[in-house]
DNA sequence: AATACAGTCCACAAACTTGGTAGGCTATCT
DNA sequence: AGATAGCCTACCAAGTTTGTGGACTGTATT
């Protein structure tokens, strides 16, 4: 499951996106708008501008804002970003990979199918930007 | 991602069907095969006998097995017995649904995706069996 | 230069989850 | 009766999640 920091930072990523082109927007108006802890928003904007998916403009009139294009930042980044791992498994994972103990890989049924796993999820979070979070 | 919990209950379910029919297996068996804490497994198996994936017999000679054909028992089934929710969100989920605060189902982006990611996801895990695991 | 504004940074903490342990109880077989 | 082996309840350490508080830094305006 998605944590709460995540579905928080789509909530906000998708006010963004809806709000692109049009200046910084407060974090305050994010986090009234969304419901969202401020002071949580916060920390959460600090690392999307850690990533490059946000930049930000201190003083009057400053605020959060998207770097690029909402068509060009994959929700699957986010994910790995905000979440941790897509996969199922440390050892299937593609980002986050950990040897498998007690496990060999070649041979390990539970391994082959969370890689189907993996791929099925990642056909969709690879294929999908913040551009189709807004409806 | 998935916990040690649900890794340990693949690893000794993999190892119950591949002796399914062989009568009963002891814990401390699987345990020292498959590398699991004695105690933590006790828990664990004991929980998929209140489920009724597994049966045990006590004193000499017992032990625990597979209650019916590994090939009816869906990977998908495990996961949420031990491991919870499948989907990525409470408001996407079949088995733990959870009504969105701050988020009407009907326009939200981020639900209509999970769904898609939900359905991808089950498509593998609904139809793999323990009999899939054993290779 | 002074002031207000708004993001940055660091530290802390309550609540919850995870992974695991201890020890006695109960049923069964010989 | 004694040994075997699962059942049950409770507990606990560590880590993660979900926040909060407060001081600091950079920017725009007057």
């Amino acid at each position: 499951m998605l944590s709460k920091k995540s579905q928080y930072a789509f909530k906000a990523l998708t006010y963004l996106s809806e709000k692109y082109n049009e200046g910084p927007v407060l974090i305050s108006e994010i986090a009234r708008k969304k419901k969202i802890p401020l002071k949580f928003l916060e920390n959460i904007l600090l690392e999307l501008k850690r990533a490059d998916i946000l930049d930000s403009k201190k003083g009057k009139g400053g605020g959060y804002f998207l770097k690029v294009n909402p068509a060009k930042v994959k929700v699957a980044t986010i994910v790995r970003l905000i979440n941790g791992p897509i996969a199922m498994l440390p050892c299937v994972s593609l980002y986050f990979y950990e040897r498998c103990k007690n496990c060999n890989e070649t041979s390990c049924g539970l391994h082959d199918m969370m890689i189907e796993v993996r791929d099925a999820t990642l056909n969709v979070l690879e294929n999908r930007t913040l551009k189709d979070l807004v409806v």
